[in-house]
DNA sequence: TCTGGGGTCCTAGGACCC
DNA sequence: TCTGGGGTCCTAGGACCC
């Protein structure tokens, strides 16, 4: 058996950690540049505000219900995620991170009598040792995971699925559940289910094989099985290798000067190189994107791409690329929104086939190697951009998003520690 | 006026090979 | 006038996830 376990509203129970004063009122956390909604507590769902809902088309009701609203705080969040874990590592080390507020835990493994009870006393623990309330919910398939906590969420207890020793439950809850609510069926997919009468997760899973494979190709079948309790994906906690790598913002206010939107791209294509020498990984195809208004009033984006013959994970390099890139695509007649860096092909930095012509001499390549790993050791010390490329200029921080509701990383940063008592 | 920032997998179609 | 059959690899775009 599969154990899902899922915190409710995440950043919205983050936001509440240390503020008790936050415990029974509506809570809201908001994306980057505050642009939207990304999670609700319990009372902001009860108000009708959707998830991903653009602020502004919410702010009257958010006005009107005294509605807190927050900036997202990811020091807070992955902080409180890195607790979370701590806990669950301790009932099984065979532990699946699937998000920043979900985990499988396979527990085949372990002498459990009672799913249901083991289930409880993991959402007791977490609640007590973290104060994060957390659903349970367990099943034979990820897929039947998944639903069962959606379905513990709604009614404050461990679910558990399994068709093969309690086909009615099993019937019971699946016929509750709506078709768009099944893992992998979204909003696209949703209408072509329901239009030919198809609207519970049972219905679903009682269709045949060829049909859904005619909706929705393998996943189909996948999907099938997974409902019907065979596994399709099965439970892995080695963690494979990111394929592509990405680094983009929105900006703060509309950005028409060629100089800002290349500090901006220089500053992604940075954070891109930190991350990828974090994983000890490489790339050898780098590409930048540009969001903008024409003239015309029309929003399009636009992008190209360049390639290394020797993969590379140095910010000089990366930054450079980005730069003429951005070069290339700008046109001063648009008003840029957004821009952002990617990568595909990433490889192992351990494992790499150098070019028989490369510009660079080896022994400079290490040196750089070494040069980045002191540039890292500072920043890791003193924050990011300690020290920084001279292509991103301080100065020129209008691309910077909004952030004004952002509560303090209380628990990453001595400086910003919760306020016991102040003494007079 | 104001709409996030990461990722994954699958498929179809084009270019190419023999 | 007639124009095969079997592959691979790559890319763009779609759909989905949190």
């Amino acid at each position: 058996m599969i154990a899902l376990v899922d915190c409710n509203n995440f950043f919205a129970s983050c936001e509440r950690l240390f503020r008790p004063d936050l415990q029974d009122v509506p809570v809201l956390v908001l994306s980057n540049n505050d642009g939207c909604v990304v999670a609700r507590s319990n009372e902001v769902k009860a108000l009708g505000i959707p998830m991903g809902v653009p602020y502004f088309k919410v702010r009257d009701i958010v006005e009107q219900h005294h509605v807190r609203c927050f900036s997202s705080n990811f020091a807070l969040y992955s902080d409180m995620s890195q607790r979370i874990l701590g806990v669950l590592q301790r009932h099984s080390p065979n532990l699946e991170v699937y998000s920043i507020d979900e985990a499988f835990m396979e527990l085949s493994q372990l002498p459990i009598q009672d799913f249901q009870g083991w289930g409880d006393e993991l959402r007791r623990e977490v609640q007590t040792d973290i104060g994060m309330p957390v659903s349970v919910g367990i099943a034979p398939t990820k897929t039947l995971a998944k639903l069962a906590s959606s379905y513990a969420k709604k009614h404050n207890q461990t679910c558990v699925l399994d068709p093969q020793h309690n086909l009615k439950e099993y019937e019971k809850i699946l016929s509750k559940t709506p078709v768009g609510h099944i893992w992998g069926v979204g909003w696209r997919s949703t209408p072509k289910f329901t239009r030919v009468g198809v609207r519970t997760a049972l219905q679903l899973a009682r269709t045949s094989e060829s049909w859904l494979h005619s909706q929705l190709g393998i996943t189909g079948n996948r999907m099938l099985n997974e409902l019907n309790g065979e596994v399709a994906y099965p439970f892995s906690d080695l963690k494979e290798p990111q394929k592509s790598i990405m680094a983009s913002r929105s900006f703060g206010h509309t950005v028409k000067n060629l100089h800002e939107l290349e500090s901006a791209v220089a500053s992604f294509a940075s954070q891109a190189a930190f991350r990828l020498r974090g994983f000890e990984q490489t790339i050898s195809s780098f590409g930048a994107y540009l969001r903008f208004r024409t003239p015309d009033g029309e929003t399009k984006g636009q992008s190209a791409v360049s390639h290394f013959a020797t993969p590379t994970n140095n910010t000089p390099e990366l930054v450079q690329a980005a730069l003429k890139l951005v070069q290339q695509l700008y046109d001063p007649t648009y008003g840029y929104k957004k821009a952002g860096v990617f990568g595909h092909h990433l490889q192992s930095a351990n494992i790499c086939q150098v070019d028989l012509f490369d510009a660079l001499p080896p022994q400079l390549r290490s040196k750089q190697k070494l040069f980045m790993q002191a540039v890292d050791s500072i920043n890791n010390r003193y924050g990011s951009e300690t020290i920084h490329t001279a292509a991103i200029d301080p100065n020129t921080r209008k691309w910077h998003g909004k952030k004004q509701r952002m509560s303090p990383a209380y628990t990453t940063d001595w400086s910003q520690l919760p306020l016991v008592h102040k003494a007079s």
